[in-house]
DNA sequence: CAACACCGCTACAAATAGTGTAGCATGCCT
DNA sequence: AGGCATGCTACACTATTTGTAGCGGTGTTG
């Protein structure tokens, strides 16, 4: 799968704003995962794939090029960690943690 | 593919977490893309259709439904819109827009 | 009423993406 | 040298997504 460089032509979008490009990013399998399991500080690989329960290697592995090369991520002495770029965006995205607890409230009470 | 409603087992979680449900649900090829798109305001299935430029009609069907169970859209006369719930999921999110155009600087910077 | 233009949506085959297991190559410690 | 952990790849299998065609329904217009 083509990396989702913003400026150049990404899934869902010939216009290569940048929006898109982390859209088509964040939406692939795993990708919000593994940046939201990074949050709790470095992992080695095999760390991180227990981290995330179930991800096969391969993909693993693919993500985390992409992750990368779009420098959201990159390895040091003591692993896979976010870069700059990557807690920035975590940042933003914390609040769905607890956002989804009162989301879940809402779905599980209207079901009964 | 099951729909990860929060309090089950998901992709990625055996927990049951309402993060991790989250996770799931946003993982999924142009569910982010989706929502996205309706917060410029309802649209027809045809209208979302042209919106998301290259979304087939299956796929787009099949994440509408899970957004409608999850409670993040439904439909109105006036077209598939977000709920209460996805107006707040999408508060969220917003500040991906800008936070996506530093991001886009930083990389282009890089490269060259 | 017939012809047309929309609508939401489905069918289905082909293409693409992800899984799961095994294991290679490398480096470190004893 | 032997044992162990690491990052990562190979590869066959399965699941998901795409792309095109078109169905059945609801106006609207002549």
């Amino acid at each position: 799968m083509a990396i989702p460089v913003p400026g150049s032509q990404v899934r869902g979008s010939t216009t290569g704003k940048p929006i898109m490009a982390l859209l088509d990013l964040l939406g692939r399998t795993w990708a919000l995962g593994i940046v939201w399991n990074l949050q709790q500080g470095p992992a080695t690989f095999r760390q991180l794939q227990l981290r995330c329960e179930q991800i096969s290697p391969t993909l693993l592995n693919s993500r985390l090029k992409e992750l990368k090369i779009l420098q959201l991520v990159d390895m040091q002495d003591s692993g896979y960690q976010l870069t700059q770029q990557g807690m920035e965006l975590i940042t933003i995205i914390l609040p769905l943690g607890d956002w989804s607890q009162n989301w879940a409230k809402h779905i599980l009470k209207e079901e009964n």
